[in-house]
DNA sequence: CTGAAAGCGCTAACAT
DNA sequence: ATGTTAGCGCTTTCAG
C-alpha cells in the first residue's frame, strides 16, 4: 500500500519549473507556451501526476460536485433519471454525491451534510424540505432543484410533468371509454405529484359529471398498494376501472387483481398509471399510462442547475413538461378516441 | 444570492477564542472543555458556522467519499444494490461520489477522475479495469472492490456469489425436472458472472451426462435476449427449459416466449434466472432463480472497504456468498424434490 | 510568459 | 485545556 502523493511540487522540480507553472498547464484557461506545456505534461506523466480537485475546489470555489438526495429505488422512474442525470452532469464536468434518505430520515440533516460537502447544487428527487433549509441553501449561494416535485418556497426550482393535465387525460380516457364507477389509487398525500395528478383527475371528473366511485391510498408502496386494491375490490360492486397514481403502483394493482381477485384486465376493469416506466410497456402489463419523460425532465433540471450555477439566471423556475398519454391495452380504449 | 462563508475564525472571533480552539470543539477525538464548547457551539450556531469538509479532507486525507462505477441500472439488481450500499455507507459516515459508464466508456478515465476527487475506496459495480488502473489505486493506497465481478488481478477484492454453484444449481434442478433439451441463454462473455455461470451449468450438465441443446447470446439486454430467444424457439425442435443468466433477461425471454410464442411456462418451456429481483416474485412471472443475496454482498463490500481504509486488513480477498436456488413456478419441479 | 508569494478553510503538532 | 504556528495542494494576484 503506498500513499506517497505526487504533489504540483514535486512535477515542478523535475520539470525544472515553478510550481504556478505546473497549476497553469493543468488549468483550462491558462497562458503557458506550448514549450512549457510540454516539459510539464512529460514530468507530469512520468511521475503520474493527477490534480487534487479537493485543493482546487478550496480556492476556486467550484467543487465540481452536485448533491443528490433520493428516497428510494423501488419505483424504476427513479433510477431510470437518477441514470440519466449522472450521465448528464458528467458530460458537464459534474459528479453527483448521492445521499439516498432512508424512510424517517432528516432530511434537513442530510442536505446539511451535502452542503458541507460544498456541492455546487443539489437535486432533491422525491423530498420536501423545509424553508429553514432553504434559507440554509440560499445563503450558501447553492441553487436547489426540485425534481418530480413542487414546493410552494420561492426560493426552489422544480421540474415536474405537468401533473395536473396528466390528470385530467387519465379521466378523461377513462370516461371516454364508458366506464361507470371509476376509482382512484392514491400515493402518500404530502407528495405534490399525488395532489396534482388527483387534483387533474376529479376536476376532469366534475367537468363530466362523473361520481368518483371509490378511493384507497397505496402510500407509493407495492404491499400497501395491494392492500388497497384489496380494500377495495373486496366488495360487492367493484370499479370497473382505477387512475393508479404511479405505474409502479399500478403494476401491483395488476398483479392482485390478476392473480388474487382473476379479474381480466381491461375486460372487467381498466388500469391507468402514470410515468412510463420501462416495464409498463412489457406485454405482461402493457399499461396504458401517462408518459413522464425523465429524458427531458433531467435536460431541465441539468440546464436550471448549470445557468444557476454560471450565475446566468438566478431566479427559480417552476418547469412544467407535458406529458402524453400512451394508449396500450389495459384500459379499454374508446370508439373512435383520436389522441390528441 | 448570497456566498458569505462562515468560516471557524469567523466563529472564533464572535466565541472569544482561537480558531483553533473551534476546530477542535468540531473534530471527533477532541479536548474542550464544556464550557468553551458551549462558547463555541452557540456562536456558530448563530452564524450558521458548518466545517468545511473538503478543507478538512485536504489536511487529514480522509475525503469521507467512496467512489462507485456503474454500468446501467436497467438490471433491476444494481439499483437495489446501490440502495442498499449508499444506506450503509451512509452510517458510516461515507457518501457515494457516483460515476455512470456509458457503454463505450473509458473505465480507466472514469476511475481517474475518481481519484482526482480523493476517494478513500472504489466499488466497481459490473465494470473491469485495466492493470495499469490497479496499479495507480495501488499506489494511491486506494482499496478497489469488485461488486459482482471478479478479475485475476491480485489487488483488487471482490464481492460476488457463488456463480459456479449456482450454474450448478440451476443445471440439476433442470435434468431432476426431467427436461430433455435444456439451452442457455447467455449475457456477455466478457463478464465473469457469465463465465462462471454457465461453467457451473455445463459443469453439472456433463455430470449427469446431459448434452447442452442450445446456446444463444442476449448480451445482459432486454432486447438482444429477446432476439436471442427468437433465434433459439424459431426452429422444428426447440428447447424445454432454458437457463438465463440474469433474471431481468429472463423476463425478456418469458416476455418473448410467451406473447410471440405463445408458449406455456413451464408447461411448454421451463426458465430459470439468476439474481432474484424483486420483479421475479411478482405473480406474472413467478420465478425460479438463484437468489443473489445483495444485502448480504453489500455487507461484505462495505466491511471489506472499511477494513481497508483503516488499514485493517492489506489483503485483497476473493468473497464469494452462497446463493440458493428460490424455487418458484417457471421451472417444472421435479417431483420429490428435497431443497437443500 | 513565468516565478514568487499569499492564502482558500482547516487540522495537528508544538508550546504554554 | 487552550493558543500559536505550520502547513495540506492548489490557484491567483502581482512583479518582472
Amino acid at each position: 500500500m503506498g500513499k506517497e502523493t505526487v504533489t504540483s511540487f514535486d512535477v515542478a522540480q523535475r520539470a525544472g519549473v515553478s510550481q504556478s507553472a505546473v497549476s497553469r498547464v493543468f488549468s483550462p484557461g491558462a497562458s503557458a507556451s506550448p514549450k512549457m506545456a510540454e516539459k510539464v505534461r512529460k514530468a507530469a506523466d512520468e511521475l503520474g501526476y493527477r490534480p487534487n480537485v479537493l485543493a482546487r475546489s478550496l480556492i476556486t470555489g467550484n467543487s465540481k460536485i452536485i448533491g443528490l438526495v433520493v428516497a428510494y429505488f423501488d419505483n424504476q422512474f427513479y433510477p431510470e433519471a437518477v441514470e440519466k442525470l449522472s450521465k448528464s452532469l458528467q458530460v458537464e464536468g459534474y459528479h453527483v454525491l448521492v445521499f439516498m434518505a432512508s424512510n424517517g430520515d432528516d432530511i434537513d440533516k442530510l442536505m446539511q451534510d451535502l452542503l458541507d460537502y460544498q456541492v455546487e447544487g443539489i437535486v432533491l428527487a422525491s423530498v420536501a424540505v423545509s424553508s429553514n433549509l432553504a434559507e440554509r441553501c440560499d445563503a450558501a449561494g447553492v441553487p436547489v432543484v426540485l425534481f418530480n416535485r413542487h414546493q410552494d418556497d420561492d426560493r426552489f426550482s422544480s421540474v415536474t410533468s405537468n401533473n395536473y393535465d396528466g390528470g385530467r387525460k387519465a379521466a378523461e380516457f377513462l370516461i371516454a371509454g364508458g366506464h361507470k364507477r371509476i376509482a382512484h389509487i392514491a400515493g402518500w398525500e404530502g407528495a405534490s405529484t399525488q395532489r396534482d395528478r388527483e387534483a387533474g383527475f376529479r376536476s376532469m371528473l366534475k367537468e363530466k359529471g362523473v361520481e368518483l366511485f371509490a378511493r384507497e391510498t397505496g402510500n407509493f408502496q407495492f404491499d400497501e398498494t395491494q392492500e388497497a386494491t384489496r380494500l377495495m375490490f373486496n366488495k360487492d360492486v367493484v370499479p370497473d376501472a382505477v387512475f393508479v397514481t404511479n405505474d409502479h403502483m399500478a403494476i401491483a394493482a395488476m398483479e392482485c387483481l390478476r392473480y388474487e381477485f382473476k379479474l381480466s384486465i381491461p375486460d372487467d376493469v381498466s388500469i391507468i398509471g402514470y410515468d412510463d416506466v420501462e416495464i409498463a410497456s412489457w406485454p405482461s402489463y402493457s399499461l396504458t399510462t401517462i408518459r413522464q419523460p425523465a429524458n427531458r425532465m433531467v435536460d431541465e433540471t441539468v440546464k436550471t442547475l448549470m445557468k444557476r450555477i454560471r450565475g446566468e439566471d438566478i431566479t427559480p423556475h417552476k418547469i412544467e413538461i407535458e406529458s402524453p398519454l400512451m394508449i396500450r391495452t389495459s384500459a379499454r380504449i374508446p370508439q373512435g378516441w383520436v389522441n390528441e
